[in-house]
DNA sequence: TTAAACAAACATACATGAATGTATGTATAT
DNA sequence: ATATACATACATTCATGTATGTTTGTTTAA
């Protein structure tokens, strides 16, 4: 083909990175071949080496726009300061439930980072991308953890990065157990505000004082 | 070379599964060709073909060992009635910390399963061996917390099977959180009763009464 | 104003390497 | 003597990277 504009071309490298997502949700990033994205996306490899260097930097543009959302919503979330910080933690927990429960594409985006690609030095870029956004993540989590420690909602005597890490663990294992769960045995959207209020209270029953 | 005894032979059959477990760990499976292990075991793919189809049949010989040891534990910890069903619980998710926590090879072949393999159709035979067993460990979480129903340790209007859920997404989340921090940051071991404190009792400061 | 020159946005063609599967060779325990 | 437990050799496939071709939007110069 031939030349296009600048937001055609800016068109196809969305649909390269949306095509991509759709073959490395069924092939899984590792098996999933250049000329399989080009194809799915009506095109040919050329295309891709045109606007990105190599599989590892279409990866890495995928998780960049897969985090995003999920991001965004945790950033708004945590400026919104009209409530207490446990409530605000709470929101927090389901909405990461929720975003992905209800938006198919943002669920299958984070199954391909999470069980359809291999943490390995070849898309370091991606990774590490990844995992500082992870590592924001966590730093917010703590400091609403100390918020609410502040206002006497949790015990001071433990140390914050471990809670942080619970939370965080817990968020992340969740999701990670309804991705494996293809049927959706288990509907999010739905139990999401139990699951975090299993969390926050605990699953023993409180002792009846 | 020539021909072995049999011990010699499974002895070079267990030996390839290790090797594999090291270079899976290190390069991820999908990049690691079986030339790879062989040379890792000092052996040529030879042994391999002998022993094993292909990397398929390989990955879940792999899969059997690495799940086995968690699996006994968690088995003989169930059969123990000795104490109340919410003290079983306890025990068998920090013992299910620890253990990896305590044998590095047991924490790198957890590593391999969850961050270093793709679940795609190639690996269909190990891979759903491994949910199998999962499907198993939940029905037993799901046994453990209606045992704590009957004995009013546990409110009893919420459905069994989304409680054992969010259990197996801690233990699951904890331990993935876990190996991603490949510097350890966390000392699991140490953490791990508090960790599953947590758990049980919630994050949020018990109303004083 | 317009036509030539240029460069963008791809497609096509080619060379290379690398992994797989299989076929065959070989030494030795039984 | 024979089958076992591998090693070696070979053929094939396949994905990658790059080099080159092609078309057309855009710019430049007269």
């Amino acid at each position: 083909m031939a030349r296009k504009t600048k937001e055609d071309s800016e068109k196809t490298r969305q649909l390269l990175i949306d095509r991509a997502l759709d073959v490395f949700y069924e092939k899984g990033v590792a098996r999933t071949t250049l000329n399989d994205v080009a194809t799915a996306a009506g095109m040919t490899r050329g295309a891709i080496y045109w606007h990105f260097e190599n599989k590892a930097e279409l990866f890495a543009a995928f998780v960049d726009q897969a985090v995003s959302p999920m991001e965004q919503a945790a950033r708004t979330l945590l400026e919104d300061t009209s409530s207490d910080p446990l409530e605000r933690l709470r929101q927090l927990m389901v909405s990461t439930f929720v975003i992905p429960a209800q938006d198919p594409s943002i669920r299958r985006a984070y199954t391909v980072m999470v069980h359809r690609c291999e943490y390995t030095d070849e898309f370091r870029t991606g990774i590490s991308a990844l995992e500082e956004r992870e590592r924001n993540f966590v730093s917010m989590l703590g400091e609403l953890v100390d918020q609410a420690k502040e206002q006497g909602l949790i015990d001071t005597g433990r140390p914050t990065e471990v809670i942080a890490f619970a939370i965080f663990s817990y968020i992340d294992g969740v999701l990670d157990r309804w991705t494996y769960d293809e049927q959706e045995n288990l509907n999010l959207a739905k139990e999401a505000e139990y699951l975090v209020e299993i969390f926050m209270n605990g699953i023993a029953r409180n002792p009846a004082t």
